[in-house]
DNA sequence: CGGTCCGTTGAGAGTGATCAACGTTAGTGG
DNA sequence: CCACTAACGTTGATCACTCTCAACGGACCG
């Protein structure tokens, strides 16, 4: 089985020794039980992580123990990048189901930076898109109704998952409780319930245990409050780098 | 006077040649007056830029003309860093102040990914400063009330202008109207007037046509949901490049 | 002097929170 | 295999915060 490369591949074309250097992060992949704690807020940061399968929350504790899952990591991932920034880590990264993580240490990041300058830039842009997609997410918890924010979250778990090759006919399984997705919204788990319930009655998704099915996309793309941005794809590389990619591409 | 490169400095030491380098940025500057685009969504994103001197607004458009204000931009910020991911530019800049900003062509960004590792390891740490920052705006705006929000708000914005030098006796003149602020915070400008109106009857602010002046900061970060975190500092860099930082500083 | 933008204040309406109860499912140990 | 338990999902009633609509005053500008 391939390793899900789909994510660092998305803006760079990683030529093999790019790709030889990434696969070995795979040699030292630790399996973390659902519901343990990958790394709390507060804890040294020591390195990122690759998310190689399972799906992760990242949240932030708020006062009045309340908490806000900020976003969900699907295979694929670089987990705790934006605590790189910082001088303790800032979010928790919480396994939703047994996952499958390779740490990266800062040492391998900075070797990193320095030998694998396409790979630095793929994870450069990479975190562009988080960003955007951190963006967006600010725009529909801002000033959007609680089953607009639902249908957004949804058709992006979509997006995503169908980018991760997890999605099976037009629905798929996942770990999430209300209160996560209440905690993703910023919603109570008791009006995520009379929300997801409402987009079934209107027919546009059945739900079956932890199994959603999307039964009328069109219909929620025109509930949900924004479409998904287009990303600019592999010629981001070359707008950046210009003609020196083609030069330098093994393949 | 000095260039604001506070913010490329946060997490990297910039050598001579560096310095050198970013210098070269001003020497193309362009003026904006006040209310003008800098950027429109769906524009093609052709480089980012270095906002010199005023402020700038970030937003994207929803549907039904509402607009939400992702982020104030202040001297010494790099613009439009997360539409490099984009086809086409996904965010609305605009000019609150007259502005000057120096556009950096996606050319120069490449050559200097290439040529200045420590300049673009401090772009790489400023991106995930901001994707904590909006991590934290999601926090608050997902669950925290009116006053939270705005005192939130208020205090980052304070500690920005402070780490700008632009604080002035616990105050700061600002270009917003309250609309403005309620498309930040995803409230109408109605209900912005009447919790900055709480504040001042509190005792914690003064206004004063548009400058506000911090009374009782004390009480204010009690009332905010999060205190800011602990950005890494210089020795983030450290951190990712080992003993090499050390020996490669020219001062 | 008129016009426009912005700030201020009031009254009423609606969305989602809160509190509470109950049903259902899954996991545990006998 | 069953009893027990805890976590999760569902539904109802009430309440509070914020939106909406509306009117008016002040500041700035042509």
């Amino acid at each position: 089985m391939q390793p899900p490369f789909h994510r660092l591949e998305e803006f760079v074309e990683l030529n093999a020794e790019d790709l030889e250097f990434v696969k070995a992060w795979g040699t030292t992949c630790r399996r973390i039980e659902r519901n343990r704690a990958i790394r709390r807020e507060g804890d040294p940061v020591e390195g990122v992580f690759f998310l190689m399968s399972g799906w992760v929350g990242s949240s932030i504790m708020l006062r009045g123990g309340k908490r806000q899952i900020v976003k969900i990591h699907l295979q694929g991932d670089m987990l705790g990048f934006p605590s790189l920034s910082l001088a303790a880590a800032g979010e928790t990264l919480e396994a939703l189901t047994q996952v499958d993580i390779c740490p990266i240490p800062n040492r391998a990041l900075a070797n990193l930076i320095e030998k694998r300058p396409r790979i630095a830039t793929g994870l450069l842009l990479s975190s562009q898109k988080e960003r955007v997609a951190l963006m967006h997410k600010i725009s529909w918890i801002g000033s959007a109704s609680a089953t607009e924010r639902l249908t957004a979250f949804l058709l992006d778990l979509y997006d995503r998952l169908e980018a991760a090759d997890l999605v099976d006919d037009h629905g798929f399984e996942h770990p999430l409780t209300q209160q996560h997705i209440g905690d993703l919204l910023g919603l109570t788990a008791v009006h995520v319930n009379r929300t997801l319930k409402e987009l079934e009655v209107l027919g546009y998704i059945i739900r079956d245990k932890r199994r959603i099915r999307f039964t009328d996309l069109k219909a929620l793309r025109m509930v949900a409050p924004n479409f998904p941005p287009k990303y600019a794809g592999r010629d981001a590389w070359l707008r950046l780098a210009g003609e020196k990619a083609n030069s330098t591409d093994a393949r």
